[in-house]
DNA sequence: AACATATACAACCGCTCATAA
DNA sequence: CTTATGAGCGGTTGTATATGT
């Protein structure tokens, strides 16, 4: 089966693009907007891959890319949703207005990775290099308010949880994030249901992202036809004000 | 000055995901 | 449900430039 080529790859052109053909791609876009990127080629008249159009558009001739140096503070955040987020660099870009997940990686990987490297971290696991095997814990976003040790990373709540003696087999290689709704938990453990709460959530909902159609939640709660669009947990501190988990999407 | 090596970053490749037919 | 397609993402490569010998 498999599937056809993105492009006629015999009557494209390949490596850095030319003054003209940018000038091309800007004209083009400017008039018709981004739109699909596989007929824009053609249509504007360029020998190139529609992937390689959308690359060049994203990464350098967006009209609000910031460009420059990476400022200090710009460097400290990269690292901290690094760490949070891993190798995820469309988020990450998501969270530095004006910079693109490719410029991000690239320079994580020339700088940044140095930069850790140099003070004792492993740039992966965001861990001291010689530390010991890892201790048995578990990074967890959490939004409940607790009295616990927390660490504010970019927006994020950070609580670090001994846990229970029960070991994981790869401590070094556990690098999940738990994501837990508290108040879920809470009514679970400790709060008697009051009639007419919410008792589960589906998955739509439990990230903050109410679908209409797939929700299967919708009906029950205490959520009301206004807010129904933000109803739900508030994902990611969405509506602390925190981090607008909306702004993660991608440009 | 000439060459070797390191660095930075633009661009490509292959894959996954979402969606429409 | 299956398949085809387009878009997007992350890893990797290629090349220009900087630096060292």
């Amino acid at each position: 089966m498999g599937r056809s080529p993105c492009c006629e790859k015999a009557h494209t052109n390949k490596g850095a693009w030319t003054k003209e053909e940018d000038d091309r791609l800007i004209a083009y876009i400017r008039a018709h907007g981004e739109g699909c990127w596989r007929s824009l080629p053609k249509a504007a008249g360029l020998l190139r891959c529609g992937k390689s159009c959308r690359l060049r558009w994203i990464n350098y001739l967006r009209p609000d890319l910031k460009r420059g140096n990476f400022t200090e503070e710009e460097d400290e955040l990269i690292i901290k949703l690094h760490s949070l987020l891993g190798n995820k660099w469309s988020l990450i870009a998501g969270r530095l207005p004006g910079r693109t997940d490719n410029e991000i990686k690239n320079y994580w990987n020339t700088h940044i990775r140095r930069k850790l490297m140099n003070r004792g971290i492993d740039p992966t696991t965001h861990r001291p290099i010689n530390e010991p095997a890892a201790r048995d814990v578990t990074t967890t976003i959490s939004f409940a308010v607790k009295e616990e040790e927390k660490v504010s990373t970019g927006g994020f709540m950070i609580s670090k949880e001994e846990k229970s003696p029960v070991r994981e087999r790869c401590p070094d290689l556990n690098l999940e994030l738990r994501i837990s709704p508290p108040m879920y938990q809470q009514y679970q453990s400790d709060q008697p249901l009051k009639t007419g709460m919410r008792t589960s959530l589906c998955f739509s909902c439990s990230l903050g992202i109410q679908k209409s159609k797939e929700c299967s939640c919708s009906d029950i709660g205490t959520s009301s036809s206004s807010n129904s669009g933000t109803a739900g947990y508030d994902f990611l501190g969405l509506k602390a004000g925190v981090l607008d988990y909306r702004s993660l999407e991608m440009k």
